[in-house]
DNA sequence: TTGATCATGATAATCGTTATCATTTTCGGG
DNA sequence: CCCGAAAATGATAACGATTATCATGATCAA
């Protein structure tokens, strides 16, 4: 039963600090959780707005920045002045790898690389609370296309 | 001799592409070089405002992208909404780490994950043409300060 | 039921950046 | 030098993503 776990986090997330759920934050989790992709709140609201004609985007934008709050979506910064959401529930931390001619991306972790930089951050006097790693290059696909 | 050869540099870039050497862009080039810093646009305006009140700021935000296709600048994003500067001529590639309180930030690199991150890339089918790296944490100063 | 509280949607505002365009500067022949 | 094409400039408008504002509507607990 996708989504009945995330549904219970936000709403005791919500009333712990004294908000309500709502319809509409209903339709947009439901929303987000139905789709594996890393969304923008343009997208995510043409989406709803399919079914929901009446809703605004300034709650999706408000209800998005919520779930984050409450640890269930995470915000993706691919560097292209867009801010995307994906899942956070039961994904595990990971980072990037985009493709600079069609923007195929792939989810990709090094373990290896992972320990290296909190060695790196300590050795400069930092406690790493967290780390943006994102790889560009030219997928399989688009290097048979052309060079 | 500071500048000198990026001048240089410049002039060539330009003429390569008929565009010409002009006062502002060497207001804007003798001001990037002698400020060791990210730099932001509206930062470099504002310095270079005090000595010529007449620059206008469009004229900064194009020369800093020229210098960047130039080679003697870099694009530098620590997301959080700015896109800054700095130097490319003479400096190496570097990932920078980023005191989230105090917003001080430093240059660093780690050679086993630049050589991780190319095999990362590979085993995925990409051609690594380039990566960004932002690691977020606490300077030592800051945790003195307080927890 | 009823007031207090919270949420919503439309819209204005913000902010960094880019586009537009009339004016000025530059440059290479005459 | 002087000219006209080409390029550059600065003021300003426009842009796109996001956030703030605010009047209206929904929800809650007593
Ligand atoms: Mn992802
Ligand atoms: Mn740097
Ligand atoms: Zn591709
Ligand atoms: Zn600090």
């Amino acid at each position: 039963m996708t989504g009945k776990t995330e549904k219970d986090i936000f709403v005791r997330f919500l009333a712990d600090r004294g908000m309500r759920m709502t319809n509409q934050r209903g339709l947009i989790l439901d929303a987000f959780l139905r789709t594996e992709k890393h969304l923008s709140p343009e997208e995510l609201y043409g989406l709803i707005r399919r079914k929901d004609r009446s809703i605004g985007q300034a709650t999706v934008y408000r209800t998005l920045k919520l779930l984050s709050e409450a640890g269930l979506a995470r915000e993706v910064d691919f560097g292209d002045g867009v801010l995307r959401y994906e899942h956070s529930y039961g994904h595990e931390h990971h980072d990037h790898i985009i493709c600079e001619r069609c923007h195929r991306n792939m989810e990709v972790v090094d373990e290896r690389i992972e320990e290296l930089q909190e060695r790196l951050a300590k050795k400069y006097g930092f406690r790493l609370t967290g780390h943006k790693m994102y790889l560009y290059g030219i997928c399989r696909e688009c290097r048979k296309k052309q060079g």
